[in-house]
RNA sequence: GGUGAGGUGCCUGAGAGGCCGAAAGGACCAGUUUGCUAAACUGGCGUACGGGUAACUGUACCGAGGGUUCGAAUCCCUCCCUCACCGCCA
């Protein structure tokens, strides 16, 4: 959510901005302003009144301690007139701010203003590509029916457990998915990320806090009966740990990661393109978070750019980095890198990390703020990244490494699972 | 699931209709002093939204929402949450 203050002292700067998400904000935020001037308006004859009922009811107490029953009587009278007033204004205020919320909740965050323009993927600038891309020998396979040859995946069988898109990794997959969580989670330890391990189910307050609710319900599981939500990334817990905190100047940056399950509804996207590991209800993730100064927050971003680009790097993946255009970014971001890499099988790139920062927009809604010089509580940056997601890399590693003898565990893996050939 | 207790500022914790934005202690910040892996003393120290160039000032907030009252942290109602014990249990 953007912060009034920022709307009302930079509004052109604002609608310049979001223009490079292809919104036009013109109308919502002068309607915004419009709204907030009524506010203040009203607030300052609430505050006027309430002002005079509260000297009145003093007075009336003293009235009545001195013994001068009648006169405090009186007075009495009067203010019951002024409450009425107070209801009233009191009601004009809640519904004045409660439009005024529902319009702010309408505005994506705005880009950073280097975010390119653009409006579909393909405008998504390509900012950097490293690696080779493998080439295969004949009658290379996709990753699901790797998965199926070597007996490593089994997704009818997750049908059969749950549903599509709950696949159940079997002997020497299983191995190599726990191999690499502990990989992942040992770089970011090494990197100064404290390790997190969050609830998986979070309430209603955390899916509001981060955006979850109450627009993207549907994409969440929901357990109705404790009305709590499955956490579709590690960033949700993680980030509300720091929900109405006030953290201090020097602690910052503050470096969490943590793995979890992710679990998300994904509705309405099933299809011949979602095949095998591309898109499930349940993968697993190693997240990263960063609050940092706002002076900082973009040297933080460019920290955890060339932290994944270096895990990409370690696992010998081919991969590219897309600042995203503004009509490919998401609606808290103010500058997104994916992160894809290459499936020489598939001959297509996938997205396999997600690295943004978030500026003001989060931390307003989590009210996470820190003390600045002047002892004023001023809002941090909240910044995450994939670090990444399992599923894409399971797939470009079993297709980019596939060999007639079976496939190849890149090097950095084989320590954590003992294995350096999965056949 | 049953029973009981309770939710107050960064933390501990008092307050039981007006003198309460809230005692006291701790933590923290500034200063003084003695000195040295620290102590003592003095002062400061909540958040949000308004008004004012500013000093300053108004209002709201003691889990949330209603109500009673001239006046509510304090009384009443509803909801949420936490803790303890018992039951069940990895």
């Amino acid at each position: 959510m953007l912060q009034l203050n920022y709307i009302r002292e930079k509004k052109d700067e604002a609608i310049a901005r979001l223009a490079i998400k292809n919104f036009d904000a013109r109308p919502v935020l002068e309607q915004v302003l419009e709204l907030d001037n009524d506010r203040r308006k009203t607030q300052n004859e609430l505050d006027a009144i309430l002002n005079e009922a509260n000297t009145l009811a003093k007075q009336v107490g003293e009235l009545y301690k001195s013994g001068k029953k009648a006169e405090g009587d009186e007075l009495k009278n009067k203010s019951a007139s002024l409450k009425e007033n107070s209801k009233k204004l009191e009601e004009k205020l809640a519904v004045i701010e409660e439009q005024q919320h529902k319009l702010l909740v309408t505005v994506p965050n705005t880009p950073n203003m280097q975010v390119p323009k653009g409006k579909t993927p393909e405008e998504n600038e390509n900012v950097y590509q490293e690696g080779e891309i493998p080439k295969l020998y004949d009658g290379a396979k996709p990753h699901w029916e790797l998965a199926s040859q070597y007996d490593l995946i089994d997704f009818e069988l997750g049908v059969k457990l749950t549903g599509a898109g709950f696949p159940v990794y079997k002997g020497k997959m299983a191995r190599l998915q726990r191999a690499l969580i502990n990989y992942f989670l040992d770089k970011a330890t090494a990197a100064g990320y404290l390790e997190i391990q969050p609830p998986i189910m979070v309430n209603e307050a955390s899916g509001y806090a981060t955006g979850q609710l109450p627009d993207k319900e549907g994409q969440m599981y929901h357990s109705t009966i404790d009305n709590l939500y499955l956490i579709p990334t590690a960033e949700v817990p993680i980030t509300n740990i720091y929900r109405d905190v006030i953290v201090k100047a020097d602690q910052l940056p503050i470096k969490n990661c943590g793995y979890t399950p992710c679990f998300r509804r994904e509705a309405g996207s099933y299809g011949a393109h979602v095949r095998g590991l591309n898109r499930l209800h349940q993968f697993d993730k190693v997240e990263i978070v960063q609050i940092a100064h706002p002076d900082k927050s973009y040297e933080a971003l460019e920290e955890m750019r060339n932290y994944v680009a270096g895990l990409l790097r370690e696992l010998e993946l081919p991969f590219r980095i897309l600042k995203l255009c503004g009509g490919d970014m998401s609606f808290a971001s103010a500058l997104t890198y994916d992160f894809e890499t290459y499936s020489a099988a598939q001959q297509k790139w996938l997205e396999v990390s997600s690295v943004s920062n978030f500026e003001t927009f989060q931390s307003n809604r989590l009210k996470l703020r820190f003390k600045g010089a002047d002892g004023k509580a001023v809002l941090a940056h909240t910044l995450n990244g994939s670090a990444l997601a399992l599923p894409r890399i399971v797939a470009t590693m079993l297709e980019n490494n596939q060999t007639a003898e079976g496939i190849r565990v890149p090097k950095v893996l084989v320590p954590y699972c003992g294995l350096e050939i999965i056949n």
